[in-house]
DNA sequence: TGACTAACCATGAATTCCCATGCTATCCCA
DNA sequence: TGGGATAGCATGGGAATTCATGGTTAGTCA
């Protein structure tokens, strides 16, 4: 399966390291450019725009994030804003021979986090919460669809 | 057939381990990407929105489930709550080689299963509950139609 | 030389794989 | 039509991996 999928609950450790979920990881591995053989796992931490938690991405679908930016004068204002924007923030990792990654002292401060955190598969992209937090935005996201009716209609009951 | 039907009691055994009746086995490998010669079966689980009990959903399925996202802006709340509805409480599994799927510890706890549990085929998905709770619904879903007179004629919409 | 970071190694727990068994329904042959 | 053989299915348990996590050493920059 190539997407994130599910929540999984691991710890920080003293030195703020934390296992990316093995699930995770190979779909990192698929959607890089090194190839899935690849000892590591590489992806893009970035603070979330709309909520206190961190996004994560593959490699290629960062790239792809960035591509928006072809369609711009490489010297206007726009094509500025954008790419700092984008990749202003961002940072690019790779995960350790465990499967764990280093988050950022910024990005931890951020999205609040403590001793534990989750992570949340969002399809193409991921979030790490801090557990409380997270429970609490899954519960509203999933109240919000059910309230807009969203359309889950497709072969699905709402 | 390839449609889920019927009722069908299993073990949970110590493991948290339960064999998913071979017919809803062959559903399931007829609606996977890898193809029904394959030796394990895919799907999803999820907790139910409406009820104590975990859907399940084929490989092809669950798919389309979270097609609707290509209609949203990757950046837009919308998208945002939908993909964290869909995918944040998802979990993708395959089937053992005897057929068997080990259910995760917090699916079980909130369908409340203990040592027996029943696959209740759906049409396009299948429900897994506590063998009583089960009966109880399927017997107020009955009445429900039989007041309403929901006449199951081609394509009546109560 | 000292603090801090990154690679390495070690361990317990949980999960997956594999083999074995009883049961039931089906098929085949008399 | 009856009885025995056969194959498929649900179940049980043990062994081998994988995974998450903790600590230790080596390496680097100031």
């Amino acid at each position: 399966m190539g997407l994130f999928i599910g929540t999984h609950q691991n710890k920080l450790d003293a030195k703020g390291r934390v296992s990316v979920p093995a699930s995770f990881r190979s779909v990192l591995k698929k959607m890089s450019n090194a190839g899935e053989g690849a000892l590591v796992a590489p992806l893009v931490l970035r603070p979330s725009h709309q909520h206190p938690c961190i996004e994560g991405w593959t490699e290629k679908g960062f790239e792809a994030l960035g591509a928006p930016l072809d369609n711009y004068d490489q010297f206007s204002t726009e094509h500025d804003d954008i790419a700092m924007a984008i990749f202003g923030d961002a940072c690019p990792m790779e995960t350790d021979k465990e499967g764990r990654i280093q988050l950022p002292a910024d990005l931890v401060a951020y999205a609040g986090l403590t001793d534990s955190v989750v992570f949340i598969g969002t399809s193409k992209t991921f979030q790490i919460w801090e557990p409380a937090a997270g429970a609490r935005r899954l519960a509203e996201a999933k109240a919000a669809v059910r309230a807009a009716q969203m359309t889950l209609r497709t072969g699905a009951r709402a």
